[in-house]
DNA sequence: GAGCCCGCGTAC
DNA sequence: GACGTACGCGGGCTCG
């Protein structure tokens, strides 16, 4: 019985995906666009058409048969680009991953390939589909052999008969006029003057070359009859080079064809590599974890017989399942444990909903503290300030900490961005495990609201899936030289950071809310002002609308389009720009200072005060920016205003407890120290040792004058310089940020190179490091990667170079901070004080302090900050104390 | 109505 | 394009 033979001539495909998609790679800069192109097609092949016989045909490298009969074949081809040279590999690995039959033959183009198959199939009774677009194909087109497109935009099938009505030729015919026409992509030479029409008239009526020559004087046209007698020779080469060879022995048989399953598990692999997520996700999870070792504990006395199994364990993975994300908020639903790859137990101890018994927990809960507090096994977990916080308001005091996949991983690559179970098991484990979404269904169900049944396969795996993890990653560190890091800081760092988020910070809510009130007042009379300015009334808060009011309504000129030029744009720039012109724009800069704090700010905060604390208590992401710093959020108490006096009220709201006093110690001109200290630039590190104000003596260097001659101009513009020298300045942006011309600034930036020619070979050996490392690191060891620094994208690049010269030095201000936050904590607990340490802004530290440790503190804070560690310059530490945070930063 | 992106603005 | 690291607001769009 005859069946359907699909044979594909890949190289179409792949340099159709070449050109149609630009600017695809992964994140390490290799080129994937044409692999994309061609698997898309293949894909949509496969689904579309269903075939159960297949081959794909690749051109061999090197010469063939034509080149023998003309040397000059395709020698008008540029040789194949190098950014599509490198993505030969992974198509060809990917094709075999599917189970796709691969045709190569040394000396045969893929058409030759594809011919001889396509005959020999039709000889055996079977119909050929050949999947391309190549015009040599229609001369194999026959009742059994069809070309087939599977892009929409084109035209789909090609038969026998769209060859006759399009060009009014038989199959063979074709091949008789493309010895007329040639092909110049091909450099085939054909008869010159001789096109597609003229080609199928001639073959049309005379049938083949061999007729038309016999009978050349029948050509009425004189000029081209004079054409084809001089080019015959030609004319006749050309068609044997177009004619494909279809007798090419294969030894392949129909069942040699046969689609077979694909290796999903290499499929996975390669498309992960790739990072062509989509096509990944439509391979379907990977399971490669088995749940049949995770069991229910329902009862105390199943419950002693774990705690015994479990207690001598060297590691003990734990995770809590509540009732909300938030910590502070959660209330106890379950916990599992996990000592031993593979086994979990799932202790229910708060479901609602129950078929069977559960735990009772404060029963439970003095069963189990010989084993998760400080006395059992060292604890591993995914993000294990979560569930440290839950069972300290449970009335458990978990510990030690000994591994935190999440901080893991974040070590490992912190420019990763998101770090959930979910992400660093496909990564490490190649395992998709049960989603939240898959338990408890609605996501607004909580999950004291399923059964601990529906919950024990899902609850088990997190807890046996940290431990996998952990132990994974390990090594990983340790290569890395990471384990230090890890162990001695951040793993420490764990507790601290849930004793501060726990402490909280308390609000002075009278003084939000007469602040809420004055700041709507206020809004409301410059609405009114806007309203009138005008002429209509409007959403000012809506940039769109307020850009239309500007420009459209008012015919002010605009300044410069939106990032994604969407739109106008109407930022602080643009209205300071237009202030002087109109009222209206300087009335919006007020209203939307004002709005700003009202809504982030004043309003934001009070409805994040805990019911039952009266505090708020925001969280402190450990595993989240790409430098090594801490993140802050709901609320961010890290970007609480300061600068103005407008925003400054809103520090004066955060409070001590009575009896109490806010002390701020914040590090002076922290990143700039390490810039010194990197580069040993003996001026700026004489700055800092003599105590000098660095921007004055900067300001001083540049222009060759003693310092008590520096303007406060003059050090302003020194301050920019020495903060953009930071991240990587460029004289467009200090130009901007100064208001002066570039060309004046690029000389302020060479005159300072010049005077510091230590910061200056500080950044250079950093990008030489970076180029060849791949990554940059801190003084701490810890590391970002930089695959970027590699990219042919210049500003791709560009913004890799300026991470390089900016992460060590924002990331070691980070790790010295980190370390003396441990240190303090540490003695803060030694010397059994009652300071709570309540904030950290990256290079200061709040706290709440007994009126009655104030002088000890002070001391104790300054002194372990200043000591942290030894760099070639002083670290030095102000610290302030007040009744509110306005008062003690 | 939820979820997401955009434009914008706050901090260091 | 052009100076690094974050978070979160309101508007406005998409999707179910």
């Amino acid at each position: 019985m005859g069946r359907t033979v699909y044979l594909v001539d890949a190289s179409t495909f792949i340099h159709r995906g070449y050109h149609a998609i630009r600017d695809l790679s992964t994140r390490s800069g290799l080129p994937t666009n044409a692999v994309y192109g061609f698997i898309a097609t293949i894909h949509k092949l496969l689904r579309e058409r269903k075939p159960e016989f297949m081959a794909l045909a690749f051109d061999a490298k090197g010469k063939n048969f034509r080149h023998g009969l003309y040397p000059e074949y395709k020698a008008n081809r540029p040789p194949m680009p190098e950014d599509l040279v490198v993505q030969q590999e992974p198509i060809r690995r990917i094709i075999d991953a599917m189970g796709l039959r691969r045709l190569e033959v040394e000396g045969l183009e893929a058409d030759d390939l594809i011919a001889s198959m396509a005959v020999r199939f039709q000889d055996q009774g079977h119909d050929v589909v050949i999947v391309s677009a190549d015009k040599d194909f229609f001369q194999l087109l026959s009742p059994q052999v069809r070309m087939y497109d599977p892009n929409p935009k084109r035209e789909q099938s090609v038969t026998e008969e769209t060859l006759r009505d399009k060009f009014g030729l038989t199959p063979r015919g074709f091949l008789e006029a493309q010895g007329l026409m040639g092909d110049a992509t091909d450099n085939i030479p054909g008869v010159p003057g001789v096109g597609e029409k003229t080609a199928a008239k001639l073959i049309g009526g005379f049938g083949d070359l061999e007729t038309l020559y016999d009978r050349l004087d029948q050509v009425p046209q004189a000029k081209l009859r004079d054409k084809l007698a001089e080019h015959r020779e030609a004319a006749f080469l050309s068609r044997d080079l177009a004619r494909l060879e279809t007798g090419a022995s294969l030894g392949l048989s129909l069942e040699d064809l046969a689609v077979t399953e694909p290796d999903v598990e290499a499929l996975r692999q390669l498309y992960q590599e790739l990072e062509f997520t989509r096509f990944a996700a439509e391979l379907g999870p990977a399971k490669t974890v088995r749940y049949d070792d995770y069991h229910l504990v329902r009862t105390p006395a199943d419950l002693d017989i774990l705690v015994q199994e479990l207690a001598g364990a060297e590691r003990l993975s734990v995770d809590t399942e509540t009732t909300s994300v938030d910590p502070m908020r959660a209330r106890l639903v379950g916990l599992s444990l996990a000592a031993k790859s593979g086994r979990a137990f799932y202790l229910p101890v708060g479901h609602q909903t129950l078929t069977g018994g559960q735990l009772d927990w404060s029963d439970a809960s003095i069963r189990l503290g010989p084993l998760l507090e400080s006395a059992g096994p060292p604890k591993v977990g995914q993000n294990l300030k979560y569930d440290y916080i839950v069972f300290k308001r449970h009335g458990l005091a978990l510990g030690p900490i000994g591994d935190d996949s999440m901080i893991a991983s974040y070590l490992l690559d912190p420019g990763l961005g998101g770090h959930n179970l979910e992400r660093i098991s496909k990564t490490w484990l190649n395992h998709d495990p049960i989603t939240y979404q898959e338990v408890v269904g609605d996501k607004k169900t909580g999950f004291d609201q399923i059964t601990p049944e529906a919950a024990r396969e899902y609850a088990c795996e997190d807890a046996d899936l940290a431990l996998r993890l952990a132990a994974e990653m390990r090594p990983a560190l340790e290569e890395a030289g990471l384990l230090r890091l890890y162990e001695e800081l951040e793993l420490p760092l764990v507790e601290v950071l849930a004793e501060m988020e726990m402490n909280g910070v308390r609000l002075d809510e009278v003084l939000l809310g007469k602040l809420s009130e004055e700041l709507g007042d206020r809004l409301a009379e410059i609405e009114s002002r806007v309203y009138r300015l005008a002429g209509r009334e409007f959403n000012i808060n809506s940039p769109k609308q307020l850009g239309q009011v500007l420009f459209e309504d008012l015919g002010l000129s605009p300044g410069k389009k939106t990032k994604k030029k969407s739109g106008w744009s109407t930022d602080m720039e643009v209205l300071t720009e237009l202030a002087p012109v109109h009222e209206l724009p300087a009335e919006v800069l007020n209203y939307r200072t004002l709005a700003k704090l009202k809504s982030t700010y004043v309003e934001a905060l009070v409805q994040l005060i805990h019911p039952e604390t009266g505090r708020v208590h925001t969280s402190f992401n450990q595993t989240v920016t790409a430098t090594g710093r801490l993140s802050s959020s709901e609320p961010n108490l890290q970007n609480i205003p300061v600068r103005t006096d407008e925003g400054r009220r809103i520090r004066q709201a955060f409070i001590p407890d009575p009896g109490r006093l806010i002390l701020s110690a914040d590090y002076s001109q922290i990143e700039l120290r390490v810039l010194a200290h990197y580069s040993g630039d003996p001026g700026l590190q004489a700055a800092f040792r003599a105590g000098d104000d660095v921007h004055t003596r900067t300001a001083a260097e540049v222009h060759d004058i003693f310092p008590a001659l520096v303007t406060p101009e003059m050090r302003r513009e020194a301050k920019a310089v020495n903060f953009g020298i930071v991240y990587g300045l460029q004289a467009f942006g200090l130009a901007k940020q100064l208001g002066i011309e570039r060309k004046a600034a690029q000389e302020y930036i060479d005159r300072y190179f010049k005077r510091y020619a230590g910061v200056k070979d500080f950044i250079d050996l950093t990008l030489d490091q970076a180029r060849r490392d791949g990554f940059v690191t801190t003084l701490l060891g810890r590391r970002r990667l930089l695959p970027e620094l590699g990219s042919k994208n210049y500003q791709v690049r560009s913004m890799a170079e300026r991470m390089a010269v900016n992460t060590p030095i924002q990331g070691s201000a980070a790790d010295l901070i980190k370390l003396a936050m441990l240190a303090v904590h540490r003695t803060i607990r030694r010397e059994g004080l009652d300071t709570r340490m309540l904030l950290q802004v990256h290079d200061e530290l709040v706290f709440e302090v007994p009126q009655d440790e104030l002088e000890t503190i002070k001391d104790m804070v300054k002194r372990e900050m200043e000591g942290v560690y030894n760099l070639d310059v002083p670290l030095v530490v102000d610290v302030n104390h007040g009744p509110n945070w306005a008062e003690a930063h």
